[in-house]
DNA sequence: CTGAAAGCGCTTACAG
DNA sequence: CTGAAAGCGCTTACAG
């Protein structure tokens, strides 16, 4: 394989020139950097990784670690890592994969062994044990997702309580006034989650600002789990006709079965939105109101603030994505509404 | 960061000794190795990645090209993925992803900037454009999957005529002698998969070296397709006792709707096998019977024979994983048998 | 069993 | 606008 010697010889020029032509790193004559751009693609050079990562301050390789919960939806990890993968390339930096049996190790062992510049983490649990090593490490490094204490670190995350918040004011502004929130299993709220009691919380705050009747009840992703939800809202709420969905994607189509077979028609009958959802809502009958969770964006943003602190300009923050609402077939005014 | 120097002054050797006794590459004394294992975990030493890659002949890193495609699961490509991952890691290899964006030129990329050892190469399609690279580039490669030509090509896979027998022989051991196969969309057997017609061609001549009647239908996995594919198979099978789904994972829980409407109850009625499922099946009602694909021990098989590959003893060869079976809830003897 | 040294292929001050 | 050279931190013949 053809080296930056080659590359100089063959334009006639010295292996610094080809180095700074190569990385613009100083103002080249128009006619050199023609001739080492014809060398290049002549020789089909490109500059040795290893070299590259030795000599300068860079190895233009992120680290992603993505491990797997329970309740890690694998889809959805599979587009966040996607987007992030396709946004660094656009910086032209590579992306090496660290999962749950690495942790915490595969951060030290890639950080201390140079391998990579920042590090991108996914999937991120309110108490998780990478925090503390990537206070240790200083490496610069994005979240995707919010842990209890962000001191010192950057994170992004879709804003849920202003879905929560959203979701609301969608359904008030279609006369709703008594809505209930399927939410994740019990467990989510527990331990873990940071985003399943944020939109709980702002998702009730709204109600109550709006001054509707508002209803929330954990929900177990199977059928009798599904019924015992919904009839616990309903219980609650006896006047409900719109329902959030925060939760499990199966409960969706569980959902969706049961009010089915009770010929609650939807949305003449009853509203629903689905809040935060990695996967399309398209398929299902009718096609479901989502705000969805925007992987592309977020891995994007992440990527973006990585890249901004390996460039030394870019202090800790937290940033929130707006969440945008997507209207199909699955919401209309409330019955009494539409008979009045 | 502590450096090799550091080690060899610290230890009070020469840097070579260091290296070597790091290595193991030729024998050093108890006692030195002892004060240079010291010496490393004294300063938190660990070998450069960059330096070592431009010393050495190896990066220990493979790339993973994982594209999507239209019918790809996404849990299955992830499950695949993780398993690369996990089973290079126990040779000390790193891995960097390379998604679709990049399929051709990613590949031309990292090896060319010699930033990879080897190649694990996902999703495989018949007449994958990536292929050809990979032949060019000439560095070690698995696929997971099997192209239409495989000369010169080191190839995992799940042995799918092996299933096909499989599911068929066991259903020949309690009794069935009519069985249907519904299959994947019609698109997979025209276009793009390998393993789809495999599965039905061994599955049809599994059934009639057994002198059992067999059908075949493709399958779209929507309601109205479930339904069309069973009422196809039905009328080719109107003595139908077992069903062997090779398809997409939705139709298995749209199946199992029809059929609890229709009052056709699993396994009495009907006996049901999965086959070649990346999902798991036991969450079912029936829990199914399930021959499943094989994505621990495809990605670790993988990763062993690229390791060989560099190692430098290994001849390109196809290699089939032996399916297994897993008994569930789901199949039964057919109901004249239990009768009789 | 161990060491001194060349060399991998770049980047980047230093110099002009 | 360009070049000669040091140096990044290893690995591995070469030598003893």
């Amino acid at each position: 394989m053809a080296n930056i010697t080659d590359v100089a010889r063959v334009a006639g020029v010295s292996i610094s020139t080809v180095s700074y032509a190569l990385s613009g790193k100083r103002p080249i004559a128009d006619a050199t950097k023609t001739r080492i751009a014809q060398a290049v693609t002549e020789l089909g050079y490109r500059p040795n990784a290893g070299a590259r990562m030795l000599a300068g301050s860079r190895t233009n390789i992120f680290a992603l670690t993505a491990p797997m919960h329970e309740d890690t939806h694998p889809p959805a990890l599979m587009s966040f890592v996607l987007s992030v993968v396709t946004a660094a390339r656009s910086y032209d930096y590579d992306v090496l994969l660290l999962t749950e049996g690495e942790a915490t190790t595969g951060l030290r062992r890639v950080v201390s062994s140079s391998l990579v510049d920042g590090i991108i983490m996914l999937d991120v649990t309110v108490e998780d044990e990478r925090i503390d090593v990537i206070r240790e490490l200083g490496l610069p490094t994005t979240l995707i997702g919010i842990p209890h204490d962000t001191e010192g670190l950057t994170c992004v995350d879709l804003d849920f309580e202003g879905a929560a918040r959203l979701a609301v004011s969608r359904l008030v502004a279609l006369g709703h006034t008594s809505i209930g929130l399927m939410g994740h299993a019990e467990a989510l709220y527990e331990r873990g989650s940071n985003y399943a009691p944020r939109f709980r919380d702002a998702f009730l705050a709204a109600g109550s600002d709006a001054g509707i009747q508002t209803a929330f009840h954990t929900t177990v992703a199977t059928r009798p789990g599904v019924e015992e939800s919904l009839d616990g809202l309903r219980a609650q709420l006896p006047g409900m006709t719109a329902l959030v969905l925060n939760c499990n994607e199966n409960i969706h189509g569980i959902l969706l079965e049961v009010l089915r077979e009770r010929e609650v028609a939807v949305p003449e009958a009853l509203s629903i939105v689905s809040a935060c959802s990695s996967f399309s809502t398209d398929h299902f009958l009718p096609p479901m109101d989502v705000i969805p969770l925007p992987s592309q964006e977020s891995g994007r943003r992440a990527v973006e603030l990585a890249i901004q602190q390996i460039a030394g300009f870019a202090d800790p923050h937290v940033e929130l994505i707006a969440p945008v609402y997507h209207r199909k077939s699955s919401t209309a005014p409330p019955a009494a509404t539409v008979a009045a």
